[in-house]
DNA sequence: CAGTTCGTTCAATTTACACTGAACGAACTA
DNA sequence: TAGTTCGTTCAGTGTAAATTGAACGAACTG
């Protein structure tokens, strides 16, 4: 498969682990749902890699879990809609990392504000300072205020 | 500097190198440019480091090299508009990807036809591929048409 | 209860990569 | 020309992360 080959690179290059993404793409193409082993043979890898794969795939609703009736195996198939796994992963992890950061951002201005205070900072430093923090402030409004957009037209 | 840590750990989250980070943090709160030996000073890291450093963010753009008068040494100060600094990043690394992508696409839906004709793909696990493939071009240009939004609310 | 068949966990290995020191070339200086 | 002062390059080192095989526990089966 060609297409296990695009997401193993699409991934290392995002600094993922290789293996998801090779699992993710044979997923992607695959009428049915596999099991672990069918994976970890189709791919050549163990089955440990697969098993530790999976999970963090699952964990980014990448892929489902689902069973077959009398069959103890489990098997995974993907979260088809792409739009609504970045959905998923916007609130789940995008948007926390956002607000911590709007709250880093704050905790700056007052460590320079204190350092003005107690002289350790020329008048003219703090200005350029303080105009950049909140040039990084306004920019990180904007990105706060366009990504909810953008999950509506994804 | 708190503002090095804050930078060093989001570069090292977004799988690129730490240094690269705090050199960044380090040039952004700075009110004057640094050159290469102060930087590696401030930040406790070899001038190797802080020489192949500063060339990926000139690679970049996320900082200048300047020069003073009459000083053979170089010295290096950010792109402090940010907004600009994603912008030429766009243009210059993710427009080519995405552009790469789509012609990828392309190839994979040719691919997947040619596998229906000659017989190895049977027609009802075609139209399951063919519909998966269809839904990721579809994400594709949606995401082709909001990026260059983006980059005119940032 | 012994014997399978699962998936997971853990220690060990391998791999990948950031980082460093030392060597080097270029551009100046005396 | 010999000697500095730069920045870069490169082989070697260290380390964090991915991958693996083996051991394990749980859930079934005969």
């Amino acid at each position: 498969m060609e297409m296990v080959e695009v997401t193993a690179r699409l991934c290392q290059r995002l600094g993922l682990p290789r293996s998801s993404g090779q699992i993710f793409g044979l997923l992607y193409l695959s009428t049915q749902a596999l099991s672990l082993d069918e994976i970890a043979e189709a791919l050549e890898i163990s089955k440990a890699s697969v098993s530790t794969g999976t999970r963090q795939l699952l964990g980014w609703h990448a892929i489902r879990q689902v069973w077959k009736p009398g069959d103890r195996k489990d098997y995974y198939e993907v979260q088809a809609d792409l739009g609504e796994l970045l959905r998923a992963n916007y609130l789940g992890f995008f948007r926390p990392k956002l607000d911590a950061s709007k709250r880093k951002l704050a905790v700056l201005q007052e460590l320079l504000d204190a350092d003005l205070k107690s002289g350790s900072l020329e008048a003219t430093d703090y200005a350029v300072c303080k105009e950049r923090l909140e040039s990084l402030t306004r920019l990180q409004s904007r990105i706060q205020k366009l990504l909810p957009l953008a999950e509506k037209l994804l």
